[in-house]
DNA sequence: CTGAATTATGCAACTCTTTGCATATGTAAA
DNA sequence: TTTACATATGCAAAGAGTTGCATAATTCAG
């Protein structure tokens, strides 16, 4: 169960709300785990009646109240604990490979929009990433260690992108009819 | 529910059983979809029960009888309209990058040993990859537009691979301490 | 003939994710 | 002042996936 130690991961710095780990996980460590609001604030009570996390109710003026949880010592050697294990390779589900199969004269037009689609989304996130490594991580060398790792794995984003960006342009005349 | 598009997907060309189906996922399809032969055979009942698949029994000599399934007209029919519908992205759920984002210097060389075994399994997989473009896509221009999609997910499946591998070479100095 | 492997199928429990609905407070614009 | 928006949290049902267990026929090696 990944989310868990993704929601704790994120947590590694700083004490956190359910709400600001939606938000987050709308970016950053989001573009590597996906999780919505009710995942989040469910997990975030499992963990806590797990002793891995502990909440603070905090009184706000202006807003709703919130709940604020941090890690815990055990929360921490927990997540410590996780990383060593070995992680399987969970492959991606791409519903797009699987309409690929399908191609024909009369889908291919809608199959080349979607790869466009595809291509467009990979360019706007391609755009963000480098935002990202130009305003965070413009002299890598220099960065703290969990830094670099972050960093890694926006690396991996990056190619990601670039890849799908490639691979739509080398196959978009493959399926033709344009 | 894409798998059960995913299993009429398998069975466009020919009548299949869920034992096959379930070896079939491990290679081509499966590249793309995972699945247990226990969903399968549930997915099976439950297309049958649609309408979108339907069986026969084959008793056989020297093997247990098999269930062998093909697709309906409504079937098929089905599986065109769904190609059409807009696809969402759901995006990779990654172990290995959350971990990254843990990165320290008590699990640097396990990291680096995750990021060489995934490079590891990489190149195995390319290999398969190029083996099955040699054999089967040797001259894509020739090849009936089906079989160019299926050609297409196949590139995407090779600059997987090959992105993985170029990633694990560019960040491996970065995790460092080796 | 016994035990292991292959072919072939299935149930049940559990976990994980998605989707739809729900609630409550406060701010800012129309 | 009504409406929309952002903040902040939650329940419940359904769908999807994983894991463990189970069965049964046949072949083949030892």
């Amino acid at each position: 169960m990944a989310l868990n130690h993704a929601i704790m991961t994120a947590m590694l710095d700083t004490p956190t709300t359910g709400y600001e780990l939606t938000k987050r996980f709308d970016t950053s460590l989001g573009f590597f785990w996906k999780a919505s609001h009710q995942q989040i604030y469910k997990a975030l009570r499992d963990l806590e009646q797990q002793g891995l996390l502990f909440s603070e109710d905090v009184p706000q003026a202006g807003k709703p109240d919130k709940v604020v949880y941090q890690l815990t010592e055990q929360g921490r050697q927990h997540l410590d604990a996780w990383v060593l294990q070995d992680s399987q390779v969970r492959e991606a589900k791409d519903d797009l490979f699987v309409k690929l199969y399908n191609l024909n004269a009369h889908n291919r037009a809608h199959l080349r929009q979607e790869l466009e689609k595809r291509a467009h989304s990979s360019a706007e996130k391609l755009s963000l990433y480098h935002r990202i490594r130009n305003r965070r991580f413009a002299n890598p060398a220099n960065l703290p260690l969990r830094e670099q790792g972050i960093y890694c794995a926006l690396l991996a984003g990056i190619r990601h992108c670039e890849m799908t960006l490639d691979w739509v342009e080398e196959v978009t005349p493959l399926i033709g009819d344009a």
